[in-house]
DNA sequence: ACGATTTAGATTTTT
DNA sequence: TCTAAATCGT
């Protein structure tokens, strides 16, 4: 493919988006509204300071949030200026510094070979800690206690500090035990958090000044992706990369900044200027993706916040049609509902299943809209769930993997050192903890030496677990990634033991493993990947996601939360559960800033759509098994109801006034039973009735159901909103009915 | 030591 | 409702 000229590169641009891929030297700062082309601007700043020999391409440093933004942009830049853009430093921070740190490890006490450990491991090893120093883990929960830390290296604060600040807090004592404890066992498994990628990054640059100076000059130019979604120690880190020659472009939009619970500072991009005083700002302000109408309500929701940078988003597209609004008096309706409103614009308008996105607020809401697809027969793929690699049978084989590259690894130790069984107990694993732990040796010390350090009864078993090991650590230093993983899969016995599991899970079990083999196949075959070792394999995977893989050129219909979503655009959006409690959340509505939070949030929901937008609330659904009564959520009321097609309060009993055809939506739609007449014959149901108040019901009364007739209350139990009954129907037996929505009137 | 059963807690959001 | 951890019984 031809590559496109700088005139015809800028050509491509408007003003202000011309304006910002032309900066050259120092500080710039890009407030890219949604919309607006920000990718673009993003590439095409890159291959311009390359074309116009501003820079070369190693002096590039681009980091983005998630690795499907680093990796769209590679893709994007390759196109415009060829093969040269393999040569820039391009991922997202956790990678790009896992793999600096790997590099420098001896600086700071690691190896090369130090493992990532997920959520899961560190909350895990934390577990372990309180457990060891004998507090209540009810009392304190291992997952509060790593919240806790996480934030401390958020802000870069250490054990020692976090004490100081906390000195007559029990809590934060204890935390600040464990924290100092967790650090320690880190250290000796060779391990690294998350969170620690980057205080690391902080460490290595005290530690080595030279490693620092070093990276200032290599990296002359710095782009960072999402800047409102920097924490601390990232923005630091950048910082102290920067300073040498203040070449650091910045791109983000404050309206977009959705992850301050995980320590996100708004500061980092609102203060930009503070640390960098001749920085120019840029503001991309034209949105190319959304119809006016959506631009508009999604202008009126983020107006309701306090804390922003003014800007104007504004478009050229025309106006498009109104918004669509389901109220629904359960999720059940709700999703229905919405496959409806699905199929009709699939007819109307001629779209594909992937052209729909359903957007939640949390991952337990995909359940009732995968049913009411699958119900329909209409493909569908749910983002976000658990990914591939942190299922429990993959993370097994990964365990293994693990000790054959980083033996002292703790946590992957304790994971299958009796996994498939070999008779080592916990009391046998804790004996070894606590070994390596009172006589200072390396965990691998005590499994290899079990017999003669007294580790009882398991010893013999240990040892020979300890040579499967060694077996795979001498594979790995000679052979592939796939030969380690194949063999892993079989010489651990995992793949036996899922063969003999008979039900359907424990096929699909085996089917993963084989999975996992297949991938690290892919991964040795690739001619993109530089090195086909298993260290560098599981480097990868450990900063995977399941966001990751998507597959592009299947038709289906996407579902995922929020959060994911950001970044995507989709022809057709559905946003559904939009109810006070749940979106916004009840945990971040009585708090200012988290109020904010959230609309900032369901103002990336609203901005994800290009042309069709449906917004939804169910008045009652069931969370954690039981029902729920919320309101709709008060971000519908934040825009104008002009902009939708039914007016607010009911739904509209005449055809729309509106001229455009596209604006059909309110044609009545058709029931369910429609679509398959012949099966379900039509039962003529008596009226519909709205049911008696529910405190008028007693023990005893005849009373009566829509669908179930009459019956008899044997049962009251509950209260309030939680009032249920057990009725005995004369045709249908007993049931348990929530009377909060069940309807029932009382007969005379 | 291990499997079966019970129970508690979770639902924000992710590298 | 669903999962993971705790407890129980063998």
């Amino acid at each position: 493919m031809p590559l496109a000229s700088t005139e015809a590169l800028l050509a491509d641009l408007n003003d202000a988006q011309r304006a910002a891929v032309m900066h050259r030297e120092g500080p710039a700062m890009i407030i890219a509204g949604a919309g607006s082309g920000k990718t673009r601007v993003l590439t095409y700043r890159l291959a311009y300071l390359i074309r116009e020999g501003v820079c070369d391409a190693f002096d590039l440093l681009a980091l983005t949030f998630t690795n499907k933004a680093a990796r769209e942009m590679r893709e994007r830049i390759e196109a415009l200026i060829g093969a040269e853009a393999r040569n820039i430093s391009m991922g997202t921070f956790h990678s790009v510094f896992a793999r600096l740190l790997r590099r420098e490890a001896d600086k700071i006490g690691f190896t090369p070979a130090f493992t990532i450990y997920d959520e899961e491991d560190a909350v895990s090893l934390i577990r372990s800690i309180v457990k060891e120093l004998g507090k209540d883990e009810k009392r304190y929960k291992p997952k509060s206690i790593k919240h806790a830390i996480s934030n401390c290296k958020n802000y870069l604060v250490g054990p020692a500090e976090y004490a100081a600040q906390h000195a007559h807090d029990e809590f934060g004592q204890l935390t600040a035990q464990v924290y100092a404890l967790y650090q320690d066992r880190l250290l000796k498994a060779n391990a690294m958090d998350f969170d620690d990628l980057l205080v690391n990054m902080v460490k290595l640059f005290d530690a080595a000044p030279e490693v620092l100076y070093r990276y200032q000059h290599r990296y002359r130019f710095i782009l960072v992706d999402e800047y409102q979604d920097t924490n601390y120690a990232q923005y630091v880190i950048t910082k102290r990369l920067a300073r040498q020659h203040e070449n650091i472009c910045v791109v983000g939009d404050d309206a977009q900044s959705i992850y301050s619970f995980r320590g996100a500072n708004l500061d980092n991009i609102l203060h930009f200027n503070k640390d960098f005083p001749d920085v120019k700002v840029y503001k991309l302000e034209q949105n190319y993706r959304s119809t006016g109408t959506i631009v508009e309500a999604a202008n009126e929701v983020i107006r309701h916040n306090a804390n922003q940078i003014p800007k104007r988003v504004f478009t050229e597209n025309g106006a498009g049609d109104l918004i669509v609004l389901h109220r629904s008096t359960s999720e059940v309706e709700e999703a229905e509902k919405c496959v409806d409103t699905l199929r009709e614009l699939k007819a109307t308008q001629g779209l594909l299943n992937r052209d729909f996105a359903f957007l939640y607020r949390t991952n337990a809401q995909s359940r009732v809209l995968e049913d009411a697809l699958r119900r329909a027969g209409i493909v569908y793929k749910v983002f976000g769930g658990l990914s591939f690699y942190r299922r429990k049978e993959i993370k097994d084989v990964v365990a293994y993997l693990r000790l054959a590259v980083n033996p002292n690894d703790e946590e992957a130790l304790k994971r299958v050192i009796n996994y498939p069984i070999r008779g080592i107990g916990a009391t046998s694993v804790e004996r070894i903890l606590e070994i390596s732990r009172t006589q200072n040796l390396a965990l691998w010390d005590v499994v290899t030496q079990a017999k003669a350090l007294g580790v009882g009864r398991s010893a013999g078993a240990v040892e020979e677990f300890g040579q499967l090991i060694e077996t795979l650590c001498s594979l790995a230093r000679s052979e592939n990634a796939y030969e380690v993983v194949s063999h892993a899969a079989k010489a651990s016995g995992i793949l036996q033991d899922l063969h003999k599991e008979k039900s359907v899970e424990g096929r699909s079990r085996w089917e993963n493993v084989q999975e996992l083999i297949n991938a690290s196949r892919e991964y040795v075959d690739d001619p993109a990947t530089e090195d086909p070792g298993l260290e560098s394999f599981l480097a990868q995977i450990a900063l995977y996601s399941d966001l990751d893989e998507k597959v592009e050129n299947d038709d289906y219909v996407t579902l995922m939360t929020i959060h994911a979503a950001k970044g995507l655009e989709f022809p057709a959006v559905f946003v559904t559960g939009l109810e006070e409690g749940l979106f916004p959340s009840s945990l971040s509505m009585y708090d200012r800033h988290d109020l904010e939070e959230e609309r900032r949030l369901f103002y990336v929901a609203v901005t994800r759509a290009r042309q069709f937008l449906t917004l939804s609330y169910a008045r009652t659904r069931l969370r954690f098994g039981t029902p729920v009564t919320a309101d709709p959520s008060r971000f519908i009321e934040e825009i104008d109801p002009r902009f939708f097609q039914t007016p607010t309060g009911r739904r509209a009993q005449q055809p729309p006034r509106f001229e455009s055809a596209r604006t059909s939506h309110l044609r009545p739609l058709a029931p369910a039973a429609a679509a398959q007449p012949e099966l379900l014959p039509t039962v003529p149901e008596r009226e519909p009735f709205e049911g008696d108040d529910p405190a008028t019901f007693a023990v005893g009364q005849r009373v009566e159901h829509n669908r179930f007739g009459i019956g008899l209350i044997v049962e009251l139990e509950g209260k309030g909103a939680g009032l249920r009954a057990v009725v005995d129907f004369k045709d249908k037996g007993r049931k348990t009915l929530i009377l909060k929505y069940a309807r029932l009137r009382v007969v005379r």
